[in-house]
DNA sequence: GTAGGGTTAG
């Protein structure tokens, strides 16, 4: 069979040889082929592109004198992994002559980008092909599952002449992307053989499901022991890691225990299943995702037959723990470090705040992917570094690099940190003709024009999200609708919220206490912020008792605001002595605002707010002497008056 | 160089 592939496709290669002889004048063609330089480049092409290096790959495809229809195909596919399907489509048009292959390419482009018109333009190529193989259809069955089309899936499934484990597959698992549990259980039970890929795509189906006792099941079922499957070890690899993220340690380890080890006995090679080196990491990052450092370092130890995953999933959980001296001890440590590696230690180096360090890692990397990229902006916009984050952000573009939504969502909470409606805007822009918005980065736009003022925009997004608004979502709204001091409209949204079984979190009472306190509702907060203890059952923070200082303060309480503050359960920090001090500036009463002040002065030496504030309240008052005082106390002090505080009211 | 399925980084 395999002899018969190699004959083939040479066959295929020697039916091309003509074009080549023109230019070189060779004894022997056939023995040539492989070391001539067009197979050379196309082979040199592949790896550019399968290590994600697109723009060297597109240089090398230009400088190329010949090509053939391999080479036309592989930049193509480059262009499909990238989703660049316009690149893609551009070079399918221009291509001299196409085989199956460029068609397969094409199509399944455009059913991996989003949206209908592009699965409409998928299957009019499909209509076109000249001649289809099995790939074709499956392309299209997964296409279509993928894109929540289970119709047309099924439809095409029954037309196509032939069926193999590939397009039961697609079908099981876009019903499962639907969350049709019962449909791909009962699709995957007409199969008439039970390949150990289906198993493995049911099993992992079920477990983003939550399905797990019922994907435990099946495995029982259908995968006992050593029947001559050959991945069945597969399908335990998935329950195993399924367990793990869901956080149950104990019954992963039984499976993981089921599977038989090399070190069992003699058996090695001889079995089939057994232990793979991805059973082991996810056991390992089972014990990782339970915080379980001890168990997981010693069963990296244990492991006889290391790969790069190891050594990262490992790397990755000392960098959760922020433990970096280890981590990067590990990565020196490790034999080949490769992306992976570097964008953890990155990452966490950006999460401590080191941001030079993180830098300085970032430049020196062989090669950056995507996520470098998305890495080091995050950690910029993290640790509050703007102006840093946008610099890379152009850089990152410059160097051909195409953001996608994880990058925007990060470069639009830097237009938020920098209060920049006008490139908040266009990075709204770029959202809606790059990516499918999603709750990320649904939330971080609404953030982002409630922040900067524009709240009817923010309400705009709001409304256009089609799909489920998460907690987050809803917080993000009537947080902005509470700071903007449409107290009547959150408190709307919430009561919907609500009604419509969104559990609210401290997040959303924190929003809900400030429209209270905005619009002066002294009942209405008491009464939120015992139901967010009674109903919800949510420990109440020092930010609600700051909201609450707020709302009493404003409505000129300020003796019961001071009691409160001397009641709570709480260490006063500086949003509940900024809200007291606040609400003595609005009603004139020097005596409790000079207590906040100076309780404001212990906790930030260097901010000189709080004498700023005394200092107007003096004047106000014409208390000229004391207000020059506090002048005076500030300039002992060394305190510099920062922007944004005015010494005029 | 194309379709489905297992572990690691944003």
């Amino acid at each position: 069979m395999a002899s018969l592939y190699v004959r083939l496709s040479r066959r295929n290669i020697v039916e091309q040889l003509p074009r080549i002889r023109c230019c070189h004048v060779s004894a022997s063609p056939t023995h040539n082929y492989n070391s001539s330089p067009l197979n050379q480049s196309n082979k040199k092409l592949s790896n550019l592109i399968r290590s994600g290096r697109i723009s060297e790959a597109r240089t090398l495809f230009d400088s190329m004198k010949r090509r053939d229809t391999v080479t036309w195909n592989s930049m193509i596919s480059g262009y499909v992994q990238r989703r660049e399907i316009a690149r893609a489509r551009q070079l399918f048009d221009e291509m001299p002559r196409r085989d199956v292959v460029s068609w397969n390419l094409i199509v399944s482009g455009y059913f991996s980008c989003c949206g209908s018109r592009f699965v409409e333009e998928g299957r009019r190529l499909f209509e076109l092909m000249p001649q289809r193989d099995c790939v074709s259809w499956n392309t299209v069955i997964s296409g279509y599952a993928k894109n929540g089309r289970m119709d047309q899936a099924l439809k095409l499934f029954n037309a196509m002449p032939e069926h193999n484990a590939v397009s039961y597959n697609a079908v099981i698992t876009g019903f499962l992307l639907n969350g049709d549990v019962e449909s791909a259980v009962g699709f995957f039970r007409t199969m008439p053989e039970h390949d150990s890929t289906s198993l493995c795509a049911l099993i992992s189906g079920l477990v983003r499901n939550g399905e797990l006792d019922l994907a435990a099941g099946i495995l029982r079922e259908c995968g006992n022991g050593d029947d001559g499957k050959d991945d069945l070890v597969h399908a335990y690899n998935t329950l195993i890691a399924g367990y793990g993220q869901r956080g149950h340690v104990e019954e992963a380890r039984r499976l993981f225990d089921v599977i038989p080890d090399d070190d069992d006995d003699g058996n090695e090679g001889k079995r089939r299943f057994r232990r793979n080196v991805v059973s082991w990491n996810s056991m390992m990052m089972c014990y990782v995702k339970a915080g379980d450092i001890v168990f997981a370092r010693e069963l990296f130890d244990r492991m006889v037959e290391r790969d790069n995953c190891s050594w990262n999933t490992l790397i990755s959980c000392y960098v959760q723990i922020s433990n970096m001296e280890e981590a990067s001890k590990l990565f020196r440590e490790m034999p080949s470090p490769d992306v992976l590696s570097w964008n953890s230690i990155i990452s966490g180096l950006a999460q401590k705040g080191d941001l030079n360090l993180a830098k300085d890692f970032f430049e020196r990397m062989p090669h950056k992917n995507l996520i470098s990229w998305n890495t080091i902006i995050a950690g910029y916009e993290k640790n509050e570094d703007y102006k840093g984050a946008i610099k890379l952000f152009s850089e990152m573009q410059l160097e051909g690099e195409r953001p996608d939504k994880h990058t925007l969502s990060s470069v639009i909470s830097v237009s938020t940190g920098l209060v920049d409606l006008y490139l908040g805007k266009q990075l709204h822009q770029l959202v809606t003709k790059t990516v499918l918005p999603d709750s990320p980065i649904n939330n971080s736009l609404i953030t982002m024009y409630s922040r900067c003022g524009a709240i009817v925009d923010a309400c705009t997004v709001f409304n256009e999200i089609k799909l489920y608004k998460d907690v987050i979502t809803w917080n993000a709204m009537i947080g902005g609708y509470a700071s903007h001091g449409s107290a009547a409209e959150a408190l709307e949204l919430f009561k919907l919220m609500k009604r419509l079984k969104i559990h609210p979190t401290y997040i959303t009472f924190i929003s809900v206490l400030n429209a209270c306190a905005h619009a002066g509702l002294v009942e209405e907060g008491w009464r939120q912020f015992k139901s967010m203890i009674n109903d919800y059952g949510i420990e109440p923070r020092v930010e609600h008792f700051a909201s609450l200082v707020d709302i009493l303060g404003r409505q000129g309480q300020l003796q019961e605001a001071m009691d409160l503050i001397n009641t709570m359960p709480f260490k006063p920090d500086k949003a509940v002595w900024g809200a007291l001090l606040g609400a003595c500036r609005v009603h004139n009463n020097v005596e409790l605002a000079l207590v906040a002040a100076d309780a404001l002065i212990r906790l930030e030496p260097e901010s000189s707010a709080p004498y700023v504030l005394l200092y107007n309240m003096y004047a106000n008052l014409g208390q000229w002497d004391d207000a020059e005082s506090v002048r005076v106390l500030m300039e002992e002090k060394n305190v510099k008056k920062q922007a944004g505080y005015s010494w005029v009211d």
